[in-house]
DNA sequence: CGAACAATTGAACCGATTCAAGATGCGTGG
DNA sequence: CCACGCATCTTGAATCGGTTCAATTGTTCG
């Protein structure tokens, strides 16, 4: 079941002014002045649905996201026509920031649940973040992960590693705002699991099964509980930075 | 020849003063006040032979580096001991930058010729940042920059089309520093160039026959160079943004 | 219930790696 | 200046992980 759905309609994060968003301020601000203005700027927007496109590539970049609810991919088409999936995007977390060097997205977001999301301005973001060091800090810190991210995906693995490493990065991000960490709702399709590893579904299914027969977890439709995480870990090799 | 090398000598980037970091400035900055200061921060190093330290991985992050000429690398080793090239770094860009998140480096540094650098102390970037928007918005854009350079090469693609994208990519980089576009001194070992590219050296070496045998480039040993442009950017297939 | 789509499973296939050998280039010292 | 030795690069043949193709089962929803 929704096991992520219903945490994510916590009080938590039902008023705008406690989205993530305001979390650039943290852990160190205490200009309280600054966090009202951080807050004025952040504007909440209607509630999405199942597939629901947030922007689209090639688009003017103009304002940056943070999910509130629910789950959001970042999506790319190459010149043949094949989609690639960069990102999935939890409760808590930002996108549309790579859309900054080329002034432009680079991707389409668009959502894989009912879900919902802050805006910022991006043009607001940086004049505050000129204002008050400590979101320029955490700008620049949430960029930084963000190549982190990225390269640990371009690491050469097996597809068992990615995998595995996939599951991990799932379950800490999870973890850290709150969820459980052993217990994570797959909403998204295994296709798109498949597509943002790079690997085809099949695989992803024969691995499922294989995690499952090892006693590493339990899997039902969208609904996985790892039951192994220090195995599941092992088999990830290097989770983090690396 | 060392093609490259010789550029490289060129006396704009003899005095630190017009060193990259500069660039950081531009290309709208008129302030000239900040440019003075930036100016300040920005130290020369001593210069570096081949296969010498910068930093290494775990060490904590002060500075950030800009090529002035030669090329350096950034390796990760994973706990199984194997090393991962995560970059390379030719005069005019900047490394260090993923180490903001972490706070630590998570890669180490190494000269891979006769290269020599500029530095600067972080702490002293993000308060000029803060001073003069220009700065804060080319930071951002440079690290948006690179989460572009590391989700194309996570993308899937056969070996051709990301040795095609490689090239290509040092192509357009050497282009933009005002070298040579069509000749480029390999200087990197084949392993090297294999190891970032996840792939077998052996499979580097028959790709480089091919393309030969292609006519889309003549190479021999460490010397480059590229006859049908063209041809190469259309294996490499999605070059850029994709 | 039945149609449409998603996930699973099995068998053939292919790209790239691995392993093993040979060729080439390069620095060193005679 | 040539001969030697070491390291890198190249080349070929066997192997393997993962994909592709095809068929089956399972799930969702009108």
């Amino acid at each position: 079941m929704a096991v992520n759905q219903s945490r994510a309609a916590a009080p938590y994060f039902l008023k705008c002014s406690q989205c993530s968003l305001r979390k650039l301020c943290l852990p160190d601000s205490i200009d309280s002045e600054g966090l009202a203005q951080l807050e004025e700027a952040i504007e909440p927007s209607a509630p999405y649905h199942d597939n629901q496109i947030v922007y689209e590539a090639e688009q003017c970049f103009d304002k940056i996201y943070a999910v509130k609810s629910g789950m959001f991919k970042t999506v790319t088409v190459d010149p043949e026509g094949n989609e690639h999936i960069v990102g999935f995007h939890l409760p808590g977390e930002l996108f549309g920031l790579d859309a900054i060097y080329p002034g432009k997205y680079i991707s389409t977001a668009i959502s894989i649940s009912t879900s919902s999301l802050c805006e910022i301005h991006y043009s607001d973001l940086e004049s505050l973040a000129a204002k008050l060091p400590s979101i320029q800090h955490q700008l620049l810190s949430l960029m930084s992960k963000e190549v982190h991210a990225s390269n640990a995906l371009s690491m050469d693995q097996t597809a068992e590693q990615k995998l595995a490493t996939f599951l991990l990065s799932l379950s800490s991000r999870y973890k850290q705002r709150d969820y459980s960490e052993s217990r994570i709702n797959l909403i998204m399709p295994r296709r798109d699991i498949a597509n943002y590893l790079n690997m085809a579904p099949e695989t992803v299914s024969r691995l499922f099964k294989r995690f499952q027969k090892e006693g590493i977890l339990d899997i039902k439709r969208t609904d996985l509980t790892i039951t192994d995480m220090r195995a599941l870990t092992a088999l990830g090799g290097c989770t983090g930075a690396c």
